[in-house]
DNA sequence: TTTAAATGATAGTAATACTATTATAAATAA
DNA sequence: TTATTTATAATAGTATTACTATCATTTAAA
């Protein structure tokens, strides 16, 4: 059995759901290829027309403009992700345990290239680490907050920080920790691959690394005062 | 006595001095203001040529494109920080004293509007938090950072990293703490202001709760094991 | 089989991101 | 003081980006 997971988008995010039709897949498809390759500030849906053997014009048919489709494919991340982790830790109870397994999911980078999905998922999970924050540093943070594009991003933030509480019901800052927890799993393998010296894994690059160092800041905080 | 701070700056961020001129200063002055104002987005050499009164051409003689511009002013933001910092710890023994004087630093907004200088230091804080790190969230990270651009946020890591190591020599991860520290003062600042449920400060908008999680968070995990 | 939906092909516009040239004003050195 | 460098202004021009519009054709659904 191969089960196609498809996952209910934000209809605000685009004008033809890209889920939908053979075009709208190659989007997704070769737009995270394209956005992987040559960094969000030079793709162009020129570009991404001409790799798919499309024009410019089909693909705004799908999406009103780039920032849409940056928007669309995090949403999709966080969305796929919280599946995941609701799927891996499905049956553990221990909340601390569970906890553990969210940072190692959070921190560790997506290996299995299942092609069951139009979407690659290793490497939108890189996309995600460089070009992640700006879905949500623009001036339209508001606008796009009140159309509910980054719910899924709450969602899971909401998610984490629920599981910090039930682990430390005193913790007063569960929900800050939980986004903390999400930005720094990213933001410490970016800076360890390409500023290395603002961590202390300059050395090794291992992912392993991050997780120690996740779990480290996490569990210190809610040792039951 | 008025003294007029002059930050040295890394000469491949620019072709022509914009300290050493009237015009550079205005572009800075009006780049700040524009930038703050419009998003880096939706900023343009054309624009900011208008606001001051001169042209697009004129802009070109001094800055290559926008980018070098962001990344002049987040590096000029990091020197003038850790020289505030170095100037307001001055005297301070007590490692732990002087980490959560660097915490309140970080995560404080700068008010203090004074006019000695051509860069308006209150907006710089607000763009670095908003646009700072599009400054290295790029493909040319790597030239970038071989070019030493990014030197100053690196120095003020490592400064803030050694801090760390005296409070808690044992403690596995300075660096990534310090870089820890340093994000999150400005990203639950954003947070807190756009995106609230991701933050447990939305209702009182306080920075004095993000300094509070953040001392939470770092002499926690220093607490001596 | 009709009709609608999706795509392809082509064209066009305004704005962006630059480069180049030439003239002029202001500061500085001889 | 004049000569000369340095900084700026004025203008023009190009390639690319970020779209919108139109119409013909193919594909799929009713």
């Amino acid at each position: 059995m191969k089960l196609q997971l498809e996952i209910k988008m934000n209809e605000a995010l685009f004008l033809r759901n890209p889920q939908g039709t053979e075009l709208g897949k190659n989007i997704l498809k070769h737009g995270v290829q394209l956005i992987y390759k040559t960094g969000f500030e030079t793709f162009t849906f020129k570009k991404l027309a001409e790799d798919i053997g499309t024009t410019e014009a089909g693909i705004y048919r799908y999406f009103e403009n780039k920032h849409k489709l940056l928007v669309y494919l995090t949403a999709w991340y966080w969305g796929w992700l919280e599946f995941q982790i609701s799927f891996q830790t499905n049956n553990i109870k221990d909340p601390t345990v569970k906890l553990k397994m969210i940072i190692k999911i959070l921190a560790t980078d997506v290996e299995d290239n299942e092609q069951t999905s139009y979407i690659n998922e290793s490497l939108l999970h890189q996309i995600i680490i460089a070009e992640g924050s700006k879905a949500y540093l623009t001036k339209q943070v508001g606008e796009d907050n009140k159309q509910q594009f980054f719910k899924p991003y709450k969602d899971l933030c909401a998610l984490i920080g629920n599981f910090i509480s039930e682990c430390s019901p005193k913790y007063k800052y569960p929900k800050s920790l939980a986004s903390t927890i999400i930005e720094m799993a990213h933001f410490q393998n970016f800076f360890m691959n390409n500023l290395p010296s603002l961590t202390d894994f300059g050395k090794s690059k291992e992912e392993s690394e991050i997780i120690s160092f996740l779990n480290d800041l996490v569990f210190t905080s809610l040792k039951k005062v």
